[in-house]
RNA sequence: GGGUAGGUUCCCGAGUGGCCAAAGGGAGCAGACUGUAAAUCUGCCGUCAGUGACUUCGGUGGUUCGAAUCCACCCCUGCCCA
């Protein structure tokens, strides 16, 4: 039988972090993280990484263990994810995956296996490319190596344009054939999905507003400040939080302007993270403007209960 | 009080007699996604019925076959003069 492995799944601001964290204690089980920017060290405040506090003294992996200036790949973070379940699962606790990467969790679900795409020598070529001759080049030159590919992708969509291209001269693949060969075998683990979302979409986006004013109150001018100090314009993750306040920085816009750009930014983001969730029929979705936190607790408890069998291991404990 | 620039669909902003439900952008909504994914891309976006109809361009009247566009008066806003 297949080991269980818990996920807390939602957009930004739906309380990932504190659900997943308590699960983990109730369950004597440890976090993973699934989030591609809390993956990079630095950028604490604005990445929303989990306090000391927050972690409810339950072990955190795959926070901040990826340098700024590494370059990375989803078929990297499978590989580490992957290792990582394992270790816990090999002292006897049970793994929590928490965030809302919505393609390095499909890539556990459904154990994909990606093209590496670390090393972007290639790419690059293919880039200056694109902008020498035209993105349109591109899509015929792949119209006749890969016509599957090229009929779904509008003109615009230049990066996938790119990568099918990279893909195809890197291994001789369509995406089609690399798409099936990703697929071949099935997950070695059973997981169970919770998600939070909430029914009324102006309940999230107000959570999320707030949270920005939150971290601003943490430091996050500060942090932004230091970070621009050490990663020029350009050379940083692309993380929402930053970027909205470079015009700020730049004494282009007020503080509050930018603020509002960068609470707009992560409303958006929630919104595309939903979108792509959604999609995803195992989730078991609870509503955070219906349930309190001890609520969350009780039925996800339930939800974990039946589909896993795994309890709390000590009752009264759950919160 | 005088002068002047304006008031356009959720917002910004084009449009200066028919080709205007009204460019463009933003927001919003929906979707995609096998790349670094907090990225990127797509569609819809006055209302209703779905080749059409109806209600919109500060207000009220007017000119005209026809007005967001012209005229009159009124209301409001910015700036300048007092």
């Amino acid at each position: 039988m297949k080991p269980n492995v818990i996920a807390v799944v939602g957009p930004t601001a739906s309380g990932k972090t504190s659900l997943g964290a308590a699960l983990a204690k109730a369950l004597d089980g440890e976090v993973i993280s699934a989030d591609s920017m809390q993956l990079y060290e630095g950028m604490d405040i604005a990445t929303a990484k989990p306090t000391t506090e927050e972690t409810l003294g339950v072990p955190h992996h795959l926070i901040g263990v990826v340098p700024q200036s590494a370059s990375f790949s989803v078929a990297q973070y499978k590989t580490l994810c992957c290792q990582t379940i394992d270790d816990v699962l090999s002292r006897g606790k049970v793994p929590v995956l928490v965030g809302g990467t919505g393609l390095y969790l499909d890539t556990l679900f459904y154990n994909t296996s990606f093209f590496d795409a670390a090393d972007t020598s290639y790419r690059d070529h293919l880039t200056r490319r694109a902008e020498k001759e035209g993105i349109e080049a591109l899509l015929e030159e792949l119209k006749k190596v890969d016509p599957d590919t090229a009929a779904a992708l509008h003109v615009s969509d230049r990066k996938r344009i790119i990568r099918a291209l990279e893909v195809y001269y890197a291994t001789g693949k369509t995406m089609r054939d690399q798409r099936e060969a990703s697929h071949e075998e099935e997950s070695p683990y059973r997981f169970c999905v919770i998600g939070l979302a909430s029914e009324d979409r102006a309940c999230l986006y107000d959570r999320i507003n707030r949270r920005v004013d939150q971290m601003v109150d943490c430091g996050l001018l500060k942090e932004a400040e230091a970070f621009f100090h050490e990663y020029p314009a350009g050379t940083a993750k692309q993380a929402i939080g930053y970027k909205e306040l470079q015009p700020y920085f730049d004494g282009a816009c007020t503080l509050e302007q930018a603020l509002d750009k960068l609470k707009m930014e992560t409303r958006r983001y929630a919104k595309r993270q939903l979108t792509w969730f959604r999609r995803n029929e195992a989730i078991h979705w609870l509503m955070i403007d219906r349930l309190d936190f001890p609520a969350l607790m009780r039925e996800s408890l339930a939800i974990i209960e039946r589909e896993t069998g795994l309890t709390p291991k000590n009752e009264g404990e759950t919160v």
